[in-house]
RNA sequence: GUCCCCUUCGUCUAGAGGCCUAGGACACCGCCCUUUCACGGCGGUAACAGGGGUUCGACUCCCCUAGGGGACGCCA
């Protein structure tokens, strides 16, 4: 008897879709299709605080724009719904007090401040700060306090000594001590599951048979086993693909890198390309050939040919795949039409008359004033930053500050981009003027233009913010010390907007 | 700090004990094509982290060391 592959992809919809999302969601998808089983999507929504449905959207949207269908989702349901957590809320609870029941898991009523002092103490005795024991109470203790309605989170228990023994399907044996492992809550004092509870019970009602999923999750994999266990299901297959790397090695970051996929597809990527580069990454194909479709990938596709040391995302190469595909797969017709589509359209240019019609004197006037709405990363050096008024330490801090501020604008709009940069230009007591001149130059390479944060809402949060952060890095960046430094700085700052914006109120 | 994973050119990778004088691709450097640039063609520089085993034979298997990465949250 064999049984449908099932596989799945879980965002969690908590920003930006990132390409690792995509990456992990291609390899899923070629294993299902391979096996001629089912990809799924699921969203991971339980941290209320951060979840959104726009950014669920947001991540719904790329991975089509990319093409990497699913079979069941919560947008085309499927036999195994509801595909979003927190539309399952009650049946995780009612899953955690059953292990309560049958003695695997306890309440819990520690304080923050308690557990960060029992990690603090184990860190100090040379263990891991994961917390393993001693947080029971007597059964007449959490009896009292549930029925004092005192807020608890529920944990499952964790055996103290000897080895879980973890089968990986492309790494073989993982041994990892149960003294490691510690008491992961299952059950938020919210009411909704962490991920761990939430992954297994939605993998087993959802008939997953196999996990592909990132290399992060390897030390978390003996809860995920014993839950199965304590459950009595059947464990779907692990494997744990290598994590994308910053060219400085670390797990591919925002911080270092554009890792939204709207920033490719802004940034004149084919979807195909983005596809196929994140296919090279830890795999290639029997032939070797550099160029593929999703489609040749599925048909040619072996996941025992994943390379497992973490690939760096070369934007380099990326880019030349692209140059490929535009030559080798796009008719003169098909470029036309792509171009359009991109940014050659009148619902893209619209919004930019108003900037563009009070400016010039001829039609040819248009493209050396607005090339920057047409462009990627700008070809910017150190001395395109030279300021009259700003030292270049300075003007760095402002480019930084600007693009933490920014990277936390959850909403991209010309009213909260300028009230970010006024806020920031009166907290670090920089007039206007010249606190914009250096981001001009970022987003449009010239201080002369129209203003910056209508080009910024225009742009979009991805190009705007990977623009700021190639402004940076030309002028060097900031050293590891530095950056400590300024991060404090930019702390400080933080604390005086919100006290300047406490006086305006 | 504790544990886990990983380790072939700068980067992506091929390599499942003899086919390896370690192959391909990006990047870089030459040359050719070309009025220029790009494309394309040809060529070049460049790697098995180190040390021990096992074996007739090790890039491939085992051990140790080193380096890199990850996890250690009421985030996922």
């Amino acid at each position: 008897m064999s049984q449908i592959v099932r596989t799945r992809i879980a965002p969690s919809p908590t920003g930006d879709p990132h390409v690792g999302t995509a990456y992990i969601a291609l390899f899923n998808m070629c294993f299902a299709r391979q096996h001629q089983g089912k990809f799924i999507l699921r969203i991971e929504d339980t941290d209320q605080a951060r979840s959104t449905p726009e950014s669920e959207q947001d991540i719904l949207n790329s991975l089509r724009w990319l093409g990497l269908d699913w079979d069941e989702g919560p947008d085309v349901g499927g036999d195994y719904g509801p595909y979003r957590q927190s539309e399952r809320k009650d049946d995780y609870r009612a899953y955690a007090e059953q292990l309560i029941d049958k003695g695997h898991a306890f309440y819990c009523f520690r304080t923050t401040e308690e557990l960060d002092e029992i990690r603090a103490q184990r860190k100090a005795a040379g263990l891991n700060p994961g917390i393993n024991g001693n947080l029971e109470l007597p059964e007449d203790d959490v009896k009292e306090r549930l029925a004092r309605g005192d807020s608890y989170v529920i944990r499952m228990k964790v055996p103290t000594e000897g080895v879980c023994v973890i089968e990986d399907l492309l790494r073989g044996t993982i041994e990892i001590d149960w003294s490691q492992v510690d008491c992961q809550i299952l059950l938020k004092s919210d009411g909704m599951p962490t991920y761990h509870l939430a992954n297994v019970v939605d993998d087993h009602l959802m008939a997953i048979t196999h996990v592909i999923r990132g290399e992060e999750w390897i030390n978390s994999a003996p809860k995920h086993q014993l839950l199965y266990q304590y459950f009595s299901w059947d464990m779907p297959v692990l494997c744990h693909m290598p994590l994308l790397r910053n060219p400085d090695k670390s797990k591919l970051s925002k911080r270092k890198n554009p890792t939204s996929i709207n920033y490719y597809e802004r940034a004149g990527y084919l979807p195909e390309t983005v596809v196929n580069y994140l296919g090279r990454m830890g795999w290639s194909m029997p032939d070797e050939r550099e160029k593929f479709s999703l489609e040749e990938m599925i048909e040619h596709f072996n996941i025992n040919r994943v390379s497992l040391g973490g690939p760096i995302f070369d934007v380099e190469k990326l880019r030349w795949l692209n140059g490929l595909w535009i030559r080798e797969s796009l008719s003169d017709e098909g470029f036309m039409e792509h171009a359009k589509n991109w940014a050659f359209n009148q619902a893209h240019i619209a919004p930019m008359v108003e900037h563009i019609k009070g400016r010039v004197e001829t039609f040819a006037d248009i493209a050396p004033l607005a090339g920057f709405m047409f462009s990627g990363l700008l070809n910017l050096t150190a001395e395109s930053f030279e300021h009259k008024k700003l030292e270049e330490s300075e003007v760095k801090r402002v480019l930084q500050f600007t693009l933490w501020t920014l990277e936390a604008q959850r909403h991209w709009n010309k009213d909260n981009i300028f009230s970010d940069i006024k806020m920031l230009s009166k907290a670090m007591t920089i007039k206007m003027g010249d606190f914009m001149q250096p981001i001009f130059v970022a987003i449009a390479g010239t201080p002369n233009s129209w203003s910056v944060v209508d080009s910024m809402a225009l742009l979009g949060p991805d190009m705007s913010r990977a623009r700021l952060r190639d402004a940076l890095d030309k002028l060097g960046g900031f050293s590891k010390k530095e950056t400590k430094k300024v991060e404090k700085e930019f702390q400080q700052i933080q604390v005086l907007i919100r006290s300047l914006a406490a006086e305006q109120d």
